[in-house]
DNA sequence: ATTACTAAGACACGAGTAT
DNA sequence: TATACTCGTGTCTTAGTAA
């Protein structure tokens, strides 16, 4: 039987006030101010606890000294050690974006297969000819792009073929649904408006993956210096 | 306004899954299952997390992608330091003892005045002519005076005085309600059950404090290397 | 002063169901 | 399939008050 909320939020504001190392002196109208609930809630919350077995309870002239067991304590530890791995486990800079597929103009192809070699030396994989539109869904995702965008970029230059121009491609390498290694490319004029990106990646990923036109999709960047870049 | 504990728990639930860092595909009846409620207050619960600006919601065809906001990291982020205090900073092998203001047996002031000296040379302060009886509450309690007991001690050395021999006086510095300096002193022929400590200090505790028989006390005791002995 | 019981009211839950 | 509405039911809360 899992602990309730309430009185997981019970125990947690008495470990505040030191009832987890040690008994401490307190009130049902202290405790109730705490909790934001009346002081008799408190008093039930507090009789719920010492039922269940989370808290020692001994009365005394001005209130009660209440102290957490360890099974209260238990408690307590559980999700501060969900909260360890919420918090450190996962890297702080993790820049994730959350998109969906969204059908391209078609010309992205023409433009990879002549930059394919220069993707290569870049990135360490050869281009599927073709690029997946993923469009950024919310503002959240669209704040991990400009995240994205002010971290180290690795730019694949541009040059001249037959006398025209190819500009510099800005890329970044980013993992597609956690799955395949990807790149999100920049041209230096795009036609796209800002919440669209171009995917590139070794493999078809409409394909591979089975993503149609709608499908969600997950972009996490890999920062510059974990990428191989074979 | 401070948030409610179920929907504390939604966002922890939440990030559990993933949804701290990137946006987490997730139906109602899967929520539902993990905080054991139905689907329809799963749904609620996320409308009002939505609502307050703790998570951000996408639909999409197979369920929701949810991601919490910064706002709503920052509810678990306040919880994670507060439990970061109580878990380490506190530390683990801190002994704490509770007990009850006792009636003395008139004895004590005697005793300490002979010894006055010489625990003013051990303790770094002169105590006051009297001691304070202290009863230990409950087990826990009487585990701590037993872990007490077996750390370090500062020993005052027993004399010959008028041809009477004094012995040696066992003491464990601890500070009283986290206030005032003090020492638990255990003669080597002691008159009291060992549920009774003997606490001097450089002040009337008494007064100082306001102790009448029958008040709570609290007794941490200070690690050898961490007293100025001054 | 306290804690905690009782009872009335508020509010949350979940079954059914619309979308 | 989803999510999320309405609404009857039941649980939780709080005011009053006893101990």
């Amino acid at each position: 039987m899992m602990i309730s909320p309430e009185m997981w939020f019970t125990l947690f504001a008495l470990a505040r006030k030191g009832a987890f190392h040690r008994g401490k002196v307190m009130t049902t109208r202290e405790l109730g101010e705490i909790l934001g609930v009346s002081q008799q809630t408190a008093s039930r919350r507090v009789t719920d606890c010492v039922d269940r077995g989370y808290v020692n309870r001994i009365h005394s002239s001005s209130g009660m000294i209440l102290r957490l067991t360890d099974r209260g304590r238990e408690e307590l530890r559980t999700v501060y050690e969900a909260l360890e791995i919420i918090f450190t486990l996962h890297a702080e800079d993790m820049i994730v974006i959350e998109g969906t597929v969204t059908r391209g103009l078609g010309e992205g192809a023409y433009y990879v297969d002549i930059y394919a070699e220069r993707f290569e030396k870049a990135l360490g994989f050869r281009p599927f000819p073709g690029t997946l539109n993923v469009k950024v869904n919310d503002d959240e995702s669209q704040k991990s792009v400009n995240a994205m965008r002010s971290s180290p970029p690795l730019i694949v230059s541009g040059f001249v073929s037959d006398g025209r121009t190819f500009g510099d491609v800005t890329c970044y390498r980013v993992r597609l649904n956690d799955q395949i290694d990807a790149a999100v490319i920049i041209a230096q004029r795009t036609h796209h408006s800002s919440d669209i990106l171009e995917i590139i990646a070794p493999v078809n990923l409409r394909d591979e993956l089975g993503l149609d036109d709608g499908a969600d999709v997950t972009l996490t960047v890999i920062p510059l210096h974990k990428a191989t870049t074979s």
